[in-house]
DNA sequence: CAGGAATTTCGGAAGTCTTACGGAATTAAG
DNA sequence: CTTAATTCCGTAAGACTTCCGAAATTCCTG
């Protein structure tokens, strides 16, 4: 966990809301000049402060019109791994987290109908052999959403 | 919802990915002109396809080494406007959904410690006056975690 | 606190990349 | 089948990023 400075915090800030000003704007903003604006992008990739550059899809405006939560328990410890691997595997599950609680994990699954949401649970979820119980929490609407971070 | 052909489609799978690979690449990976891959990106931004590009900072990186869900509930429907007013106002609160269940509202936090994790509850969600109940789930750890759709 | 090493900043030159444009080609409509 | 509309493409202009060495600053050590 390397320091930031002021500049760093700023930066980050700009390019976490987007990443695609120019470095003359930036450069503008932060108040430093243009090849030290360039410099500081840099090192954070290359430090892993920015893991990553992503354009961001709108779900509905392509037909994903389902967000839900859902919890997955079993009391077999061996059903972790192929749970897990199945998971990571299916492009529906954008978020798994192993949480603390009465269940085991947290997936956020974005599919567009019920239908392909019944579909996963069956044949993701439910065919993991050794789950016992799931809970899906369906999201009816999102306040917010975002990927920026305090920094 | 306008339609996408296989041309979008790759293009989104890429930009999701790595919105900063050069228009070269991406014309070589697709196997189109250069002007027309700047044409499409052009497009799915002016048609909302795209709703934004956005550096992904490492939240282990700048010390936000806690991520919570956290389940709200109240039973006097007044209580929801100034919830969500909190809600969207605090940069701890990553996502605010409105789910199903026996909860009201489902949110999705990062902080840096247990201690802010306290704060953030009796100082943001608990002050709110009306909230009855909450309940929250430590995520342990994050198998995955993308913003990646399939497209 | 001084001296020196290391790092950071900066402006500008060079090179790369994006953008705008018009004509060709393809698709859609009548 | 003809015409209109849209999309695709190459090119040239312009904008942007990158790289560089020198100056400035910071950091370390004695």
């Amino acid at each position: 966990m390397a320091k930031l400075d002021d500049t760093d915090r700023q930066l980050l800030m700009l390019l976490q809301e987007d990443d695609r000003q120019a470095l003359a704007v930036l450069s503008e903003k932060i108040g430093v000049a243009v090849s030290t604006i360039n410099d500081r992008i840099k090192r954070l990739v290359r430090t892993g402060m920015i893991s990553g550059f992503h354009a961001r899809i709108a779900p509905e405006a392509i037909g994903l019109d389902l967000l839900a939560f859902i919890m997955v328990s079993w009391s077999n410890p061996k059903v972790e791994a192929i749970f897990l691997e199945r998971v990571k595997a299916s492009p529906d599950v954008l978020e798994c987290h192993h949480i603390t609680g009465a269940w085991n994990y947290l997936l956020k699954v974005r599919v567009g109908t019920t239908r392909d949401l019944e579909r996963f649970l069956t044949e993701t979820i439910k065919a993991v052999d050794g789950v016992e119980r799931t809970e899906t929490l369906i999201t009816l609407s999102t306040t917010k959403e975002t990927w920026s971070v305090r920094v």
